[in-house]
DNA sequence: GCCAACGTTGGC
DNA sequence: GCCAACGTTGGC
């Protein structure tokens, strides 16, 4: 999963314990979403950055439900095309798991477990990619966490 | 700031 | 249903 870190980062998370994640906007992204179970982990990858990379490990502590702020005219994420009684759009709550050494982008391309990953495909834009159990595991060892 | 990728919108 | 225009993402 990713997010900006100027926005919100991995630290971020960890200050707060827990964190919906607002602002998913596109409905693959959402599919993904709807799919995880409550203690799935994910990489938490920190986009748009100096350098991007991965930089830790979250989890899901609650499953999707109506992302909130779809609803609320003052957000960005603001959708009046959502109606109330058929929400668009989720979110998950995430908390912190394990802080990664910091995996640079570049690193991630040069490993071999990762050449089919999605995150790296070209062009890619999803905010929510799904990932094997062998490109997580290989993500976690590369920050340090085996498991 | 630039640009490629690609999802969405809207005219037809 | 097609497709051009447009907006957003995200690496560089």
């Amino acid at each position: 999963m990713k997010s900006e870190p100027d926005v919100f980062g991995y630290d971020d998370l960890v200050r707060v314990k827990r964190e919906g994640w607002d602002g998913v906007r596109n409905y693959q992204a959402r599919n993904f979403m709807r799919s995880m179970a409550k203690g799935d982990e994910v990489i938490f990858y920190h986009s748009n950055a100096t350098p991007p990379g991965a930089a830790g490990i979250a989890k899901i502590v609650k499953t999707a439900e109506p992302d909130p702020t779809q609803f609320d005219p003052a957000s960005k994420y603001y959708d009046p095309a959502s109606d109330p009684a058929d929400p668009r759009w989720d979110w998950v709550t995430l908390g912190p798991v394990k802080k990664l050494r910091f995996v640079p982008l570049d690193e991630l391309r040069s490993m071999p477990e990762l050449t089919e990953c999605r995150l790296l495909a070209r062009g890619n834009r999803l905010s929510v990619i799904p990932l094997t159990d062998d490109e997580f595991v290989a993500i976690a060892r590369a920050g340090g966490v085996s498991r």
